[in-house]
DNA sequence: TTGACATGCAACCATTAGACTGCATATTAT
DNA sequence: ATAATATGCAGTCTAATGGTTGCATGTCAA
């Protein structure tokens, strides 16, 4: 879990994600392409998202294709947003009650 | 975005959501029970989970009371997961076709 | 077989992050 | 008024992070 937030952390690393997301199965010098910065910081990057498991590669010939894996997003959806998410309406509740509150004190001001 | 993904991507953070989500609007000394590190480095945690504003406060005297506010957890979700979310039937997809062309290729060495 | 291409590995460097200590300020209660 | 409580602010230290360069290895194509 840890690794995958500390993934999600970069945003040169959520940029791959997201070029993966436009065309699956790219290699390294392809990604490298679209970001400002060394082919070894690229590998760095890539090799935190595997360990993340939110990136899988594969070996084709001298080239590794490197793959998106969703997975790790849905445990962080289920165990952490969705969980998360009955307390929404909560603080709605709790914005109501404040506002209420204060235009009940105006009145008693009247 | 970058502020919510780098808040939470430490551990200690994280636990600081769970005790508001267990019981909302603690104080600061309160939330410091719960964590093995110091009143000042619990503060830095919650200024920095304030910035992504997963955490809303209100004074109340010299007490300092911390709302969780996940409205910004409904934003990676919306913009990152869900986003995603399509790509879960894809993977499966992949593997299947990966597997079913090891299947074949056994079969041609029959 | 040789040169070009794709990637890996290691060492290095600057900045940031996360912890700490010490002191200051503001509020409450006696 | 004074002491206790709740928090803030500044400076320091260490380790991790994100970047670099240089060289090594493995694969493909002429």
């Amino acid at each position: 879990m840890d690794n995958i937030f500390r993934a999600l952390a970069d945003a040169s690393r959520r940029q791959l994600l997201d070029e993966l997301f436009k065309r699956n199965g790219q290699t390294l010098t392809e990604l490298c392409e679209h970001l400002e910065m060394t082919r070894q910081s690229v590998t760095k990057h890539l090799s935190i998202l595997e360990d993340a498991q939110l990136v899988v590669t594969e070996w084709q010939g001298r080239s590794k294709l490197h793959y998106l894996n969703t997975a790790p997003l849905g445990e962080i959806h289920d165990r952490w947003i969705s969980k998360f998410d009955q307390h929404r309406v909560n603080i709605l509740q709790l914005l109501k009650r404040k506002l209420e509150e204060e235009h009940n004190e105006r009145h008693d001001n009247d």
